[in-house]
DNA sequence: TCTGCTAACATGTATATACATTATCGAAAG
DNA sequence: CTTTCGATAATGTATATACATGTTAGCAGA
């Protein structure tokens, strides 16, 4: 009955709820007890114990039927979360001057050979850039860039010899769906070289696709010499 | 769940809003209404529209201040989900064989020098697992595990000949924290002898801690042939 | 026995209300 | 002119209540 925790009543009957799952004394296929005997024991009203189960039910920790109640979830596969970070700020928070060189820019009439962008079509109007984001006086990232005009027409009369598309991007189209790969790749002569890596050096390419309401906005690849950098994906049941 | 359904109110709301802020009609740093203004739009109860600006918020769409109001969040830090499948689901999934090979089996009554556990206390008992995942008749992926016999005890009595680790472990512990490390690097002679791959292939290095509420549990690396092997990611605004 | 209706039960959604919390602004005090 | 302090505005949390919805169990009738 007193739960040492301290906060909220909506807090407290989470973290208890939370702690009895994740401990495994309420193993999955458990059914926990019905709001109105969580209200009886946490002396709060139904409407309390209802928005804390709907919460576990959202982080996908309990699984609700109706007339039934409410049964620990069985642990699903993990869905990790990635953290995409924004290069200037991923270099800046390694202390080093964040640098940003445009390397070739085209306005391509159909998509390009080296670069598959399945979810155009052939004949569709690109805007082809490739940069380079520097960490203090070496290379950081080497990116290579398509934006769909159709989708984003002012980005033909951009030059992105100052700001790093990505940037401009964000500004010009509001919140997008993603997908990203990420492969591992040795790199190439010119890649090597442009990275100032040995060439052969394992390299991690992430690769993103961008949609937004209007259609596919931007395919993007970014090359990172492997050795000098990771990604980080954490997992937290029960978050938020 | 929470797929409400198309005639509720709180859902046409969110419905409503999610579109504006989506679309770019409101853009980032817009101040959407206030809740008593939104109740007296859709003529609902504040409770209402505060249970619709909560679910935003939490997706990550609005930012709210005290006194201030509600704000469409800037689209910066992507977080996207990355699905950490299974193996052998992941081998079926491309409708190959799975097979499972222990290579290496060891308790050790130190950390390795060779790969480094932060968590772990120098003098820790740990197992040391070394596996190889097969697709069909080829090697798929490499696992190197570590397990904190601390915390799973029982480790140190499974041979894990027959039963990959992870699975024995999910059936172990019940729900934990994790955290994924993404890297990239090129196949020692080892490696690339193990995975049946020239030496030097660039590889994908995925580095897991698992924690659960007793403490850490395991420290797994595995390493797939970059060119055979990709993560997924996906960004969908507005879930959960 | 099988079918179909009904009653109950648990959750889903919504309302009105109350008070707590907190950031901000402006006025009073130093 | 600066600091402090309180009023205010907006959100945060909680309550009691009401009715809707979907699911199951059990009972009635053929």
């Amino acid at each position: 009955m007193t739960t040492e925790k301290e906060g909220t009543l909506h807090s407290r009957i989470l973290a208890d709820l939370e702690r009895l799952i994740l401990s495994g004394d309420w193993p999955p296929g458990h059914r926990l007890p019905f709001e109105v005997d969580l209200a009886a024991q946490y002396g709060c009203s139904r409407m309390t114990a209802n928005k804390v189960l709907t919460q576990l039910a959202r982080a996908g920790l309990i699984e609700r039927r109706k007339k039934s109640g409410s049964f620990v979830a069985q642990p699903v596969a993990q869905a990790a979360v990635l953290e995409i970070h924004d290069i200037e700020a991923e270099v800046r928070s390694l202390n080093l001057a964040y640098g940003y060189r445009l390397l070739k820019r085209n306005i391509l009439k159909a998509a390009p050979a080296d670069l598959a962008w399945p979810d155009i079509a052939q004949d569709a109007p690109l805007a082809d850039i490739l940069s380079l984001h520097m960490a203090g006086s070496r290379p950081f990232c080497l990116e290579r860039r398509l934006i769909n005009l159709q989708t984003v027409p002012d980005a033909a009369h951009q030059s992105f010899e100052e700001t790093p598309s990505g940037h401009w991007l964000i500004s010009q189209v509001p919140w997008s769906a993603a997908e990203h790969r990420i492969t591992a790749v040795s790199a190439t002569a010119e890649t090597a070289e442009l990275l100032d890596v040995p060439r052969g050096t394992a390299c991690l390419v992430v690769e993103r696709r961008t949609w937004s309401p209007d259609g596919p906005v931007t395919l993007v690849r970014f090359i990172y010499p492997g050795d000098r950098h990771e990604l980080v994906a954490r997992f937290q049941p029960g978050e938020s």
